[in-house]
DNA sequence: TTCATATATTAGTCTTGAATAATAAATTTA
DNA sequence: TAAATTTATTATTCAAGACTAATATATGAA
């Protein structure tokens, strides 16, 4: 069984994952969420954040605390948060994987729940796969025939074969 | 705001699907296992179950009575462990999916650590998604030449990018 | 400028899924 | 069959990220 054979749970991956320096798909949410609000207003507050991200604002508080010390964003208590540089860098990665996740959700024609399965799916996709869906989001786009031979095959292959 | 614009972090998106009674993801990684190994023997037992999944064999009994108390495995203290009709079906549904990620990863040209990514991935996709990367899946089987274009789409577009 | 309201923080609790250590049952072997 | 070994369970602990309730700070109005 070679070193990349072995199965992990997901609990497993977590604890994996702490061990270099990347965030935990909560402190994701967090930073991506402050990112994009980065963008419209150049700052946030924690009511807005925890208001965007259905959480209470005690919870939006522990998490941006945790993400001060981690040097991603600039902030004291009751005050106006921001991002650092740093910040902004992973923010912009993080909202990037969103829209290919997103974009890449729309191709293949989910319609449904778009904004929920990009948001679950999103954090557990590597930067390899990122890479490679973009690639396919663009391969789609400067082909467009074959979005429309997809399109075509599956109200062919989509009938009666209900294999769930 | 429509009630599909809100945000949630994962772990809100994890509370609400408690009220459903879908498992966890780490359920459905003991689920999938155990059916793996019901393919191959018939059966398995903790030590193995723990053994695969890279976990504790104290770990691996909590989960398993856990999955018993919903009725997918069947097995008393100190004993063998098979599932359940409904867990059979469950479990069947959870390899097909982990297929369908794979085979897709493989597709696009996920090479390297192919099983974790797949891991992943599975538990945030829903069946809606699920099929449609299916039926992505079907259509460049029977489609080589747009994997084929896609491959040297990839060898131009891939270079000198570097978009991160 | 003081009081009321809005906003943010802290402390403590819950659940999930890991871990360890101690214990118990089952199995092998002498 | 008794002792040694393997296998499984229980009890307890830990971290993340949610929650509530209580408290603290800031801000706007009288």
């Amino acid at each position: 069984m070679s070193k990349n054979d072995r199965f992990y749970t997901v609990r497993g991956y977590q604890l994996l994952n702490q061990e270099d320096k990347s965030l935990t798909s909560g402190m994701e949410d967090y930073l991506e969420m402050i990112y994009r609000n980065m963008e419209k207003e150049g700052y946030i507050r924690i009511n807005t954040l925890s208001r965007l991200l259905n959480v209470k604002p005690s919870s939006a508080t522990k998490m941006v605390q945790k993400l001060a010390a981690l040097g991603l964003v600039d902030y004291q208590k009751y005050g106006i948060i921001f991002l650092t540089e740093d910040g902004k860098k992973y923010g912009k990665f993080l909202l990037d994987r969103h829209n290919v996740i997103e974009k890449f959700l729309q191709n293949i024609g989910i319609t449904e729940n778009l904004l929920l399965e990009t948001e679950l799916i999103e954090h557990s996709i590597s930067k390899n796969t990122m890479k490679n869906i973009d690639l396919l989001n663009g391969f789609f786009e400067t082909h467009p025939g074959v979005l429309e031979e997809f399109k075509k095959f599956k109200e062919i292959a989509g009938h009666g074969i209900g294999k769930t």
